[in-house]
Parts: C-alpha cells; structure tokens; sequence
DNA sequence: AGCCATGCACCG
DNA sequence: CGGTGCATGGCT
C-alpha cells in the first residue's frame, strides 16, 4: 500500500472561457485544463508512453444527474506535433444544461468515497461582455 | 501557457 | 446535410 500516491487533491476549480462555452463559434474540443501542481493531480496520471492518452470520469451535479467527462492529454508535441496540454471533453450538454457563460465557475471535487462531484456557480457581475467594457471608475452596484 | 479557430470524421 | 466532437494548428 501507498497512502502518498494517494490523491491529496480534492477540489479544484475553473473559470470557463469563452472559447469553454462555444461562445466564440469554435467546435469546442474540451475545456483546458492548467498544468499547474495543483489541478493536474486531481486527474488521473496519464504519461507520453502513448499518444493522446485519455482517461473517462463520472461526475455527478447537484441534481445527481451523473456526467460522463472525458480527460484527455494532447502530447503530440512528443509525436512529431506541437501539443502539449490537457483537456476535460464532452463538456457541452453540461454547460448547455446549466447555461453557463464565460466568467462562469466550475468546480470538480472528489469525495472520500471516490466519488467525484462537479458543481456550478455563475460569475458574480454577470455580465462577462458590459464588464470589460466598463470604464475603470465604474462598478456594478448590486441592490 | 492558455485561448481561439478549423478540417474532418462521424452520426442523426 | 447540419450538428457535434476530435485532433491539431495558430495566435497572443
């Protein structure tokens, strides 16, 4: 037994890009998962002995609908190619469900028990667009 | 490193 | 044949 390659991770979240919500028209291909130390050991290790590694990862939303993601890791970039990024596929009916925008949060998290939960949680000035092109003296006043 | 974009295969 | 997702290239 080997409690330290046990996952210590056990929450992580994302804000969705646009491009995440197909909101810039792209055929979205699976939100980008950061290769940094503390989101990437919540997933599944996957290495550059093959190319394209992909693991599949039930997840289970707030209203137990369960989701099934795909986590994949582009490596072509050790196989004549330029790719070198991870991804979680197959994301579309979820976010279409909950209508997420850009700005917007996930959050994926993983129980004692293994079994992994995503959430959702809408950007607080929800209104990813007027935001950026407010002036810098201006703020969103919630009443 | 991360986000944007697209050709093609597949499937209804 | 239109929508969807994979795999990949490109741009910032």
């Amino acid at each position: 037994m080997n409690f330290e390659s046990y996952v210590k991770v056990l929450s992580i979240s994302k804000i969705l890009s646009a491009n995440d919500t197909g909101e810039t028209g792209g055929h979205q291909a699976g939100i980008l998962i950061p290769k940094t130390g503390e989101i990437l050991p919540f997933f599944p290790q996957l290495g550059i002995e093959t190319k394209n590694p992909r693991a599949k990862l039930r997840f289970i939303d707030s209203s137990e609908e369960e989701w099934d993601f795909m986590f994949i890791y582009y490596n072509n970039k050790f196989y004549n190619g330029t790719r070198n990024e991870y991804r979680l596929t197959g994301m579309t009916a979820f976010i279409r469900e909950y209508n997420l925008k850009a700005g917007d949060k996930i959050i994926l998290s993983r129980e004692s028990d293994g079994r992994k939960l995503i959430k959702h949680e809408r950007s607080q000035t929800n209104d990813s667009e007027s935001v950026l092109k407010l002036g810098s003296s201006w703020k969103v006043v919630k009443i």
